[in-house]
DNA sequence: TAATTATGACGAC
DNA sequence: TCGTCCTAATTAC
């Protein structure tokens, strides 16, 4: 589930609901127990994304604001790697348009009730997306799981003093609040570090077009990339490269600019890339508004409507193997890339041709034929 | 009930 | 290029 978008999703609903707060922090699982201890009734002060990483900073602890030192402010580092997820519940103030388990299309009220009738006022324009959501969507969660419909349903007969919810299997940090109440399961990395070693991370990271805009950061992601032997494909992965680009984003990108996944980055004419890093911004932009990775836009209301609906319909190649239907765009194939599953459709992304040699001088006109 | 799979990243050779 | 880690849902048996 995580690319980038879900990630600014989650930061999202930290900041509509627990940036200044002050929090309990445990770790149920107890995996967790020191880090949790050293963030326990401190307050939520900032939220922020970075790629697929969560930053969630936290202020002084009370007996540290009588000390000569200056409080040092504890940041929760948060990857969740391929399964990890965090769980939203309790006065969750948003509502998101959200996939459930079984496919069908909804939104989520406070409680996390699964609310159907909604789905007819998506819009069916997929440009239209980034902007013709409802104010209310901003804030959401990231995709669902079926604890969350389990939570919807038990609501019926839950009552108040069911708060807080006990945690449901691996837990390994629970940090609640008056009335919310955030669980994370399965992250690859959790942990707490101050401001130094936060900058220490986010030095190791390109660029994210939600976090670094214009013309500077489109540069500072064609200027690593033109210039690696390293096919494109392994390239748009790289996190040192450009944030926040996953196996799914990956192949759609690729697909879209009709670019062969194995051409080495120097290969890559400059104007392609940039054009990646544009359309790169265009798809996180309606991933972050929608909680979907919508990668077709070229769609009718109708084939929209099913792309809501499966997911398997909202990619153009991604687990679309022997997909044949691509409106003369070739058969999709799946390959190993670095351990990864590539998809990929060769008769449609093709490799340009090799820059020329640079000339120490390069001359004005055509060069002569030895 | 067990095996498989996943939208990720790291470290040992 | 491998193996490893972490979890839950899905699929196979």
């Amino acid at each position: 589930m995580p690319e980038g978008h879900s990630i600014h999703r989650i930061a999202r609903q930290f900041r509509a609901n627990f940036v200044g707060k002050r929090v309990s922090a445990s770790s149920p699982q107890g995996r967790f127990t020191a880090g949790a201890a050293e963030l326990d009734g401190r307050e939520m002060v900032a939220a922020s994304a970075v790629g697929k990483q969560l930053f969630l900073e936290f202020g002084p602890k009370a007996d540290e604001t009588t000390s000569t030192e200056a409080p040092a402010p504890r940041i929760l580092r948060v990857h969740l790697g391929l399964y990890g997820a965090w769980d939203f519940s309790g006065d969750i103030s948003v509502d998101a348009t959200i996939q459930a388990s079984d496919g069908r299309i909804g939104q989520t009220n406070q409680r996390g009730t699964f609310l159907e009738d909604v789905a007819a006022e998506l819009p069916t324009d997929p440009d239209a997306l980034p902007d013709a959501l409802p104010e209310s969507s901003i804030g959401s969660i990231g995709a669902p799981r079926r604890a969350r419909l389990r939570m919807a349903e038990g609501e019926k007969s839950s009552s108040l003093e069911d708060w807080p919810p006990p945690p449901v299997g691996a837990v390994r940090v629970r940090l609640l609040t008056e009335d919310t109440m955030a669980d994370l399961r399965g992250p690859t990395a959790c942990e707490v570090l101050d401001p130094e070693q936060v900058q220490q991370a986010l030095a190791k990271l390109g660029p994210d077009p939600m976090v670094d805009s214009g013309k500077a950061a489109e540069d500072a992601f064609v200027k690593k990339a033109i210039k690696k032997p390293t096919p494109i494909g392994m390239i748009l992965m790289d996190q040192s490269v450009v944030s926040g680009i996953g196996n799914v984003y990956r192949a759609e990108l690729l697909f879209r600019a009709r670019l062969d996944p194995w051409t080495p980055g120097r290969d890559v004419p400059e104007r392609q890339l940039r054009a990646l890093w544009r359309d790169w911004v265009k798809l996180l932009t309606i991933g972050v508004e929608t909680g979907q990775m919508l990668t077709k836009d070229d769609l009718s209301p109708e084939e929209y409507r099913r792309a809501m609906a499966r997911r398997s319909e909202r990619h153009y190649v991604y687990k679309r193997e022997g997909e044949k239907s691509l409106r003369g765009r070739g058969e999709v194939v799946m390959e190993d890339m670095g351990g990864r599953n590539l998809y990929w459709a060769p008769g449609w992304q093709k490799r340009p041709a090799p820059k020329p040699p640079a000339a120490k001088r390069a001359p004005k006109t055509t060069p002569k034929n030895d």
